[in-house]
DNA sequence: TATAGTTGTATTAGCGATAATACAACTGAA
DNA sequence: TTCAGTTGTATTATCGCTAATACAACTATA
């Protein structure tokens, strides 16, 4: 053990080939006779050869990997879309690099950056805030592909998403049929631009003719069930105490009910409650929480597939495209 | 925009410095007068310069990379785990490459094998089977420090984990001092070789004076909140129904009172329930859920300093190592 | 003032692969 | 037969950077 990586010129030195005919050889190329090429291929075997991606990469300046920028790895949602994303790569055989901004644009600058330095060959990215994403622009300027996974209208960046105006709006919608006319609403996303909840939702209260003060809508600062839980004072102290509330993540919800729980506050007769994401632990809360899905693992596989047409020139990727995808409504016990 | 990279070679024409006084430059060398490195920092800027890592790499031969092979990235306690691996070695100037076994050992070969033509500086590994660990053996071997984030006694490897004898005896402990006398354990690790919280199970069973009979193990294939909740059907079937279930991770222990509640089964007067793992949903179940604390970022972070230490060639790094850190229990309302 | 050490910078040689080109030895069609 | 085309392999030139060495111009010491 212990002996120095074995390169291409060693294989070369043991088989009597030039170093470039053992490259072609374990490439595959159709130029070298099968007899050459098993040869070759024993004799890399032998020597427990492992090819050195750093050196392939620069002469080819093709990295086969990907940067994935997310805003928090710990959310269960983003969770499952990395463990997709990686998957779908993997079977292309990208490899992917993670980074995690903590919905903080300076974190996220400096992930895109190392990434940039890394020489990846186009970057996955949920920005830390709609508002501000010049530097990921300019990464596609550069040349380097740049798809969001969330919705940034007029961005000129390729996108493929869930429709979360639609999914606040059906959420709301199915609120409404229950006969609810006052709600709160629990979103962390709105300060980093994210209004698209907020918009479906009041649409939702719109159309059954309501005035926007039927929503009363709050900020917790994260997603964690405590910041649901704190939030929950306020909620129900509010003049207008609403009948139902809406949280813009299941783990917010968990927070919500734990209050109920706590307050005596029966759900769903006293109080609605909807989630959002519809996480692995919904159908296990008290009582089981209707929410609304977030499709991770398909738009992570149409986000790779679109990627993977960019890299690859193919035809079908015609230019930036905003592709959402429908997200359906769970309900279950709380509504 | 779509200018290509500016690289080192550019800054040397545009400021009339060689390409290595340039390197020099930018990696702050002492040889190099202020105003020196300030002329050619403020044209790097002008030109945008991304430095070329993988060229980099090539040429120092370290790539300032980690490896890190989970068996399940969408286990919360992994997740953090990574969380904190990938934030401890970013403030070392390391960046982190994941991948997931899926505790499948060929998943694992071919994670690491990955690695190793990434040139990676060194790995953690949470292995996917303890009873085959002869090729992550052999990365270390071959000059690639690897540490072991589980238990694997006389591995050789540098190690660093959670106490699980420990932890499930003090579990256990804790469900005999409550007088139970007939148990249940949910263990989804066991078929892989880790046969820890097992141990632990039986100390503390056996220093009660019972036989290992009063102990039923059950195997889940897996750790979803379904696969506890389709076992305790056989759980609780069984001739000698137990009064306190153990399950292997907090998720199992979700399902195992999900079930509870839909058969009528009262916890904690029924039947005791303990996980394991203490992830964030486990103060929020019905009832708040007793669970050991699995100090992931803890682990974590140790982990990676031993690592750093190691690939720094520090004195403090003596060869092999296993540490173990005592969990804690955390008893909330299912004991 | 001679000698040695320091300072600031340049030159040269890789790192381990890929890509482009070259070319000898065949093969086959005109 | 001849010339073009194929086949199998070698040569050479990068890729963008770092490391080792070189060296002229100073500075300090004896």
């Amino acid at each position: 053990m212990g002996r120095s990586k074995a390169t291409l010129k060693d294989i070369a030195e043991a088989t009597g080939f030039s170093a470039n005919t053992v490259s072609l050889a374990l490439r595959g190329s159709a130029r070298l006779p099968e007899k050459t090429r098993q040869l070759i291929l024993k004799e890399a075997e032998r020597l427990n050869y492992s090819p050195n991606r750093i050196a392939s990469s620069l002469a080819s300046s093709a990295t086969r990997t990907i940067g994935l920028v997310m805003t928090d790895i710990l959310n269960p949602t983003l969770t499952l879309a990395a463990h997709t994303i990686e998957r779908e790569l993997a079977k292309a055989g990208y490899a992917v690099m993670f980074a995690a901004s903590d919905a903080n644009v300076d974190n996220e600058q400096r992930a895109i950056q190392q990434f940039r330095s890394y020489q990846v060959d186009g970057m996955l990215v949920y920005p830390a805030d709609r508002t501000n994403i010049a530097h990921i622009q300019r990464v596609d300027d550069s040349g380097t592909p740049v798809l969001l996974l969330v919705n940034v209208p007029d961005s000129g960046l390729d996108i493929v998403t869930i429709d979360d105006e639609e999914g606040a709006y059906r959420a709301f919608r199915h609120l409404c049929h229950a006969g609810h006319r006052q709600f709160a609403m629990l979103d962390g996303g709105r300060a980093l631009g994210n209004l698209d909840k907020l918009n479906g939702a009041l649409r939702a209260v719109r159309e059954l003719g309501l005035s926007d003060s039927a929503l009363a809508v709050y900020e917790p600062k994260g997603h964690a069930p405590t910041l649901g839980y704190q939030m929950m004072t306020d909620v129900m102290q509010a003049p207008d105490r609403p009948t139902a509330v809406f949280a813009s993540t299941d783990s917010l919800a968990i927070g919500v009910l734990h209050w109920c729980r706590e307050h005596g506050v029966s759900v769903p007769n006293e109080l609605a409650v909807v989630g959002y994401d519809n996480t692995e632990g919904a159908p296990y809360s008290v009582p089981p929480l209707s929410t609304v899905n977030y499709a991770a693992d398909e738009i992570s596989r149409i986000g790779v597939e679109r990627m993977l047409q960019r890299l690859g020139g193919s035809a079908d990727w015609q230019g930036p495209q905003t592709r959402l995808i429908n997200p359906e409504l769970v309900i279950r016990g709380t509504t």
